[in-house]
DNA sequence: GCTGAGCGA
C-alpha cells in the first residue's frame, strides 16, 4: 500500500521516515520528496508497505502524530481511481 | 537560514 506523508520536518530524511514506519511493520520503500534543483525537502514523502494491515495501523497511529517535532499527516497515497 | 499545503524522478 502506498502511503502519503505530509507536513514533515524539512530536515527529516527518507531513512528517518522508513525507520519511523518500520516500527509498525514491513517497509518496502520509503522516500521523502526533495527538490531536484536545491535538493531541499518538500516537506512530504511516500512510504510503501507490503502489509495492508500494517499500513493501516501505521496510518492510524502516525496520522496527525508528532514526528521529529512536527505534527505529520499520514494518508493513503494516490487513492485507487478506476479510469472512466 | 527560512516556510507549512500537499501527491513523487
Amino acid at each position: 500500500m502506498n502511503i502519503f506523508v505530509a507536513k514533515l520536518n524539512y530536515r527529516t530524511t527518507s531513512e528517518e521516515l522508513q525507520k519511523h514506519f518500520e516500527q509498525f511493520g514491513e517497509v518496502s520503500s520509503a522516500k521523502v520528496i526533495f527538490d531536484r534543483e536545491t535538493q531541499r525537502s518538500k516537506g512530504y514523502g511516500f512510504v510503501e508497505m507490503p502489509d495492508d494491515e500494517a499500513a493501516n495501523s501505521a496510518i492510524s497511529q502516525l496520522n496527525e502524530s508528532e514526528f521529529d517535532g512536527r505534527t505529520i499527516v499520514v494518508k493513503e497515497a494516490r487513492p485507487k481511481s478506476e479510469s472512466y
